[in-house]
RNA sequence: GCGCCUGUAGCUCAACUGGCAGAGCGUCGGGCUUCGAACCCGAAGGUUGCAGGUUCGAAUCCUGCCGGGCGUGCCA
C-alpha cells in the first residue's frame, strides 16, 4: 500500500528538521495556518526558530516548497503543484483513499441498548449514532470490531408497560395500512408512560401528605423540621413505614384523614405492581405470552430504525440470557470476597480490601429479594462478551451520568486480569428546553416523531426530481449530522428549529458540496483522468487542495480522541473551499486543460467527501 | 457533604496535548440571463465566569472562588 500524501509530508519535514534538531517528533507539532495555507512547526517555536544558516543547508523535497523564520517560529509552505500531483496519484491508486494501515486490535463496542417496551427517543438516537461512529473510524484503522447491543428486555419498566397495556384492555396496535409510519416501541411507551404517571402521580400525593404531617408520626428523629424535602423523599424506608401504618389503620386522628386517603390509592397501584410482578415470578404463562409478543413488536421497530441508520449489530444480548449468570456471579465475588452479604442482598463496598478506595463507595448487585440488579447484570455480561470475542478493548456507549458507575463496574471487573481494557464513552444528554427528557412523564421527542418531521422539511426543499432513497439519505445526513456537530461531553438542547434549517453548518451543506461535485462531472461528460497537467494554480485551487491534503490528519485525529469533532470540522472546510473555488472558478471551460484539471479537483474532493462522511454513517445522495 | 462534567461573540459551538481566539446562526450591506442560490462575498460583534500562580508565551496547566448540569446502596 502506498503512502497518503499527508504521510509522506510529514515524514518528510520530520527527516528535514531531525538535521536542524535530532531526536524530536517535528512532524507532530505541525501546525494548519489556514489563511496563509502553511504550516507551522510548535516546536519550532520552542526551541527559538532556527538560525538562517541552518535553513539554506536544508534539503527540501518536493512537497516542500519553502521554510522560513517567522516570529521565532518555523514556517512550511507546501508546493501546491506538487501537492496537487501526489495527490491525484494517490487517488488514482486507491479505491479507499483513507483506510489505513491493518491493525491487530479486537474490539467490541455496545451500544444503543434500548429498553423494550418504551419509546426508542432522540437520546437513543444521539446513543447510536455515537457507537457506529466509533465502530466505523476503528474499522477504517483496520481493527476487528463487533458492534454489540444489550437490550433492556426486563425489569420492573417492562411490567409496568405491561400493565398500562393490561389496563387498557390490551388493545391491539395499529397496522401498516392504518398507519404507514408506525413505531410500535413508540405506541407500547404510551402505555407505559399511562402507567408511570398514574402511579407516580399517587406516589407523589401521598409523599406530600406525609410530609406536611410527619411531626406527628414520631418517626421523624433524624429530620429536624426545614430538612430537605427531597431529602425525605428519597427516605424509603421511612416513607414505608409510613404507608404502611397509615394502610394499617393505625392513624386515627382527623389530622390524617388525607394522608389515609393518598395511602390507600397509592397502596393500591403497589398492589396492582406487586401482583404483576408476582405473576412474572411464578411465568404465569399467559403473562409471559404477552411478554413476548410486545418484545417482539418493539425489536421489530428497533430493527426498523436501524435499517433507517444503516447500523448492523453483530451481536444482540439481552438483559433477560444474562439474568442466571448475573446471580451466579454475584455469589461467586461473595467467595473471593469481593463482595459481601447483607440480608438477603449482595453488594460491593469498595472501602475494604481488596478495593481500597474511598471514593467508590458501594455498589448493590443483588436486591434483598435474591434479584439482579442491572450492575450484576452488566458484570455477568463482560464475562460473556469477553469468553466469546476475547477483545482486548471494550467500549461502553452509555450516558455521560452512569460514568461514576462504571467506574465501579470497571474497578470489580479489574480484579480479573483476563479481562480487556475497558472503556466508557460517555456522551451527555439530550434535553428539551422544558427540561430532562423523561419517558415515564411522556416528554420525549421519539425518534419516529423527529423522522418524520425532518423528512417533510427535507422534502419541501428538494428538487421535484428527487428519489425517495436520496430524500432519505438527506434526512439521516441532517440529523446525524446534528448529533455530531457537538462534542460528546457536551448536552445538546433539543430546538425544532434546528432540525428544520439546512443552512450553513449542516449535513446538507456537505451533502451539497457532494452532490454538486457530482453533477458537473456528468454534466462536463468528462471522465476524471486524475492525470496532472496544468502548471499554475489560483488561490482557491490551492486551498481546496491543502483541505484535501490535510483531511488524513484530522481522521487521524478524530481516531486518536475518538471525537467526531476534528473530522467533522474539517469536513466544512473541505466543502467550504469547495464552494469558493465552484463560485470563483468556472470547471466546464473553454479551455480544455484547465477544464480536465477542474474535474480532477472536483473528483477529489467528492471521492474524500464520500469516504469521511461514511465515517458518520452519512451517505451522499445523487440529487438533492 | 463528596465526586464527575461544564462556563469562549447576542445564540449554538470550534480552537490539532501551551504558540496570531475562529466558524455557523442572527443583524447590516452586496451577488442568480452564467457548471444547482440548500450557495458565495463584505461589515459589525471578545477583558475566553472571577482572582491568583507557573511560563518568553495560557481559553488550554496548577490553586482558590462564582455560576450551570449530573451522579452519589437495592430503577437501568
Amino acid at each position: 500500500m502506498n503512502k497518503h500524501p499527508w504521510d509522506i509530508f510529514t515524514m518528510n519535514v520530520n527527516d528535514m528538521l531531525s538535521e536542524i534538531k535530532p531526536g524530536e517528533k517535528h512532524a507532530a507539532s505541525l501546525r494548519r495556518e489556514d489563511k496563509s495555507l502553511t504550516f507551522v512547526c510548535t516546536n519550532s517555536i520552542r526551541w527559538g526558530g532556527s538560525k538562517e544558516s541552518d535553513l539554506k543547508k536544508i534539503r527540501k523535497t518536493k512537497l516542500i516548497k519553502s521554510v522560513t523564520n517567522e516570529n521565532k517560529s518555523l514556517k512550511i509552505e507546501p508546493n501546491y503543484e506538487e501537492l496537487a500531483e501526489s495527490i491525484f496519484n494517490f487517488y488514482s491508486t486507491n479505491k479507499n483513499v483513507f483506510d489505513q494501515e491493518r491493525d491487530e486490535q479486537k474490539w467490541i463496542v455496545e451500544y444503543s441498548q434500548p429498553n423494550t417496551h418504551k419509546a426508542f427517543h432522540i437520546g437513543h438516537f444521539r446513543n447510536v449514532v455515537t457507537g457506529d461512529f466509533i465502530v466505523r473510524i476503528a474499522r477504517k484503522f483496520g481493527i476487528n470490531v463487533i458492534p454489540a447491543n444489550y437490550i433492556g428486555d426486563i425489569g420492573t419498566h417492562v411490567l409496568k408497560a405491561l400493565l398500562g397495556w393490561e389496563l387498557a384492555g390490551k388493545p391491539k396496535p395499529p397496522t401498516l395500512e392504518q398507519e404507514p409510519n408506525l413505531d410500535l416501541s413508540r405506541w407500547l411507551g404510551e402505555y407505559y408512560s399511562q402507567w408511570a404517571q398514574r402511579e407516580s402521580g399517587s406516589r407523589e400525593n401521598f409523599i406530600k401528605e406525609a410530609w406536611s404531617v410527619k411531626d406527628l408520626l414520631n418517626q421523624d428523629s433524624d429530620f429536624e423540621i426545614g430538612e430537605k424535602f427531597k431529602k425525605f423523599k428519597k427516605n424509603k424506608f421511612l416513607i414505608s413505614k409510613i404507608l404502611k401504618k397509615s394502610t394499617d389503620g393505625r392513624l386515627h386522628s382527623e389530622n390524617f384523614k388525607n394522608l389515609n386517603k393518598s395511602a390507600i390509592n397509592w397502596k393500591k397501584d403497589l398492589d396492582l405492581q406487586n401482583e404483576i410482578a408476582e405473576r412474572w415470578k411464578n411465568k404465569d404463562p399467559e403473562l409471559v405470552k404477552d411478554w413476548k409478543k410486545t418484545k417482539k413488536w418493539c425489536m421489530d421497530a428497533f430493527e426498523k430504525i436501524y435499517r433507517l441508520l444503516d447500523v448492523d449489530f453483530e451481536k444482540i444480548y439481552y438483559e433477560s440470557d444474562v439474568e442466571e449468570d448475573a446471580i451466579r456471579i454475584s455469589n461467586k465475588l461473595v467467595n473471593k470476597n469481593l463482595a459481601e452479604k447483607e440480608g438477603g442482598s449482595v453488594l460491593v463496598d469498595f472501602k475494604k480490601e481488596p478495593y481500597n478506595s474511598n471514593k467508590l463507595d458501594v455498589l448493590p448487585l443483588l436486591r434483598s429479594d435474591g434479584l439482579p440488579l442491572y450492575s450484576a447484570k452488566d458484570l455477568a455480561l463482560a464475562e460473556l462478551k469477553q469468553n466469546q470475542y476475547k477483545t482486548n478493548k471494550s467500549f461502553y456507549v452509555v450516558g455521560a451520568p452512569q460514568s461514576f458507575y462504571f467506574k465501579q463496574i470497571f474497578k470489580i471487573l479489574e480484579q480479573d486480569k483476563k479481562l480487556s481494557e475497558l472503556i466508557h464513552i460517555g456522551y451527555e444528554m439530550v434535553d428539551l428546553p422544558e427540561g430532562k427528557m423523561s419517558s415515564r412523564s411522556g416528554n420525549i421527542v421519539a425518534f419516529s416523531e423527529l423522522w418524520e418531521e425532518a423528512k417533510k422539511f427535507t422534502k419541501s426543499k428538494s428538487s421535484q426530481k428527487i428519489s425517495k432513497k436520496d430524500l432519505e439519505k438527506v434526512t439521516t445526513g441532517a440529523l446525524k449530522h446534528l448529533m455530531f456537530s457537538r462534542d460528546f461531553n457536551k448536552r445538546i438542547s433539543f430546538k425544532w428549529e434546528e432540525v428544520l434549517s439546512n443552512e450553513g453548518k449542516t449535513g446538507s451543506y456537505l451533502q451539497y458540496a457532494a452532490v454538486r461535485c457530482k453533477r458537473v462531472i456528468e454534466k462536463s461528460g468528462i471522465q476524471p483522468n486524475l492525470k496532472f497537467e496544468k502548471t499554475k494554480m489560483n488561490k482557491d485551487e490551492k486551498t481546496l487542495i491543502f483541505n484535501i491534503f490535510t483531511i488524513q490528519n484530522e481522521l487521524k485525529r478524530s481516531f486518536e480522541t475518538i471525537s467526531p469533532t476534528p473530522l467533522l470540522e474539517s469536513l466544512h472546510r473541505l466543502s467550504k473551499a469547495f464552494s469558493n473555488f465552484y463560485h470563483s472558478s468556472p470547471i466546464i471551460n473553454k479551455d480544455p486543460e484547465l477544464e480536465k484539471f477542474r474535474i480532477n479537483l472536483a473528483y477529489c474532493t467528492l471521492k474524500t467527501l464520500e469516504e469521511t462522511l461514511k465515517i458518520f454513517g452519512i451517505s451522499v445522495p445523487s440529487r438533492m
